[in-house]
DNA sequence: TTAACGATTGAACAACTGCTCACTCATTCA
DNA sequence: TGAATGAGTGAGCAGTTGTTCAATCGTTAA
């Protein structure tokens, strides 16, 4: 969508007012591009695209600690990006929602262009 | 993409290593997320998406100063987000990328599920 | 029951972030 | 030229964030 010049303060005021959002909606879309914004998060969620995986694994993988890993998965799954299952001792880590792979494909375009 | 359950800890590890993206792409979009993951620039990014404005209208329409704006304003030109144009002593601002517009729509999605 | 292990938690600390304030730069106009 | 205006900048500060460390919880196996 091509912008178009404003020469009338009141005019760019008014039609870009239109096209804010609410303030709870602009709220919720930081959040999720907050939590996306951390290279240990985001390391994470790669690494549950393909395979759900426990806590161990995890900071094996990014080469961190556990207890970092659990730090950051409590905030993955309180904004709903990932989801557990429970196995004896062990809780398997897995993503919760499709949507967010395609905000990374999205963003990866963005950067490689 | 359905994560399949890993019984063995190498297994787990390998997969989820040959998912990982390089650590030069996760700083790329961690950078991407981090940019649009705070209000005033969130919002700055709403106001761009249909008309350019000058840092003037941005600051009025969103209640802050001109200076907060012009610093947050910077970073989205680092960032490539958002593009400006020249017209004496007026900058007009505007989005500098469609796929931002795309990010938005999906992460919208996300938090409206 | 006890020991071991996977996972979680809270406090504390260092690093980072976004704003304010004061100042400067660039351009226009009287 | 000088005043006014739009925009940009750097330092400093308060609030936030991510990690570490030590401790605890829950489950399994000896």
């Amino acid at each position: 969508m091509k912008p178009i010049a404003a020469h009338n303060h009141q005019t760019a005021i008014r039609s870009a007012r239109r096209a804010m959002a609410d303030y709870e909606t602009i709220l919720g879309l930081t959040e999720t591009f907050k939590v996306l914004s951390d290279p240990t998060r985001l390391k994470i969620v790669f690494a549950l695209t393909r395979i759900e995986l426990c806590v161990i694994d995890i900071a094996e993988l990014l080469d961190v600690t556990e207890s970092a890993v659990s730090h950051q998965l409590r905030l993955l799954k309180t904004l709903r990006l990932v989801k557990q299952r429970k196995e004896g001792k062990m809780v398997y880590y897995s993503l919760d929602d499709e949507h967010i792979e395609d905000l990374i494909r999205v963003a990866t375009r963005h950067i490689s262009e």
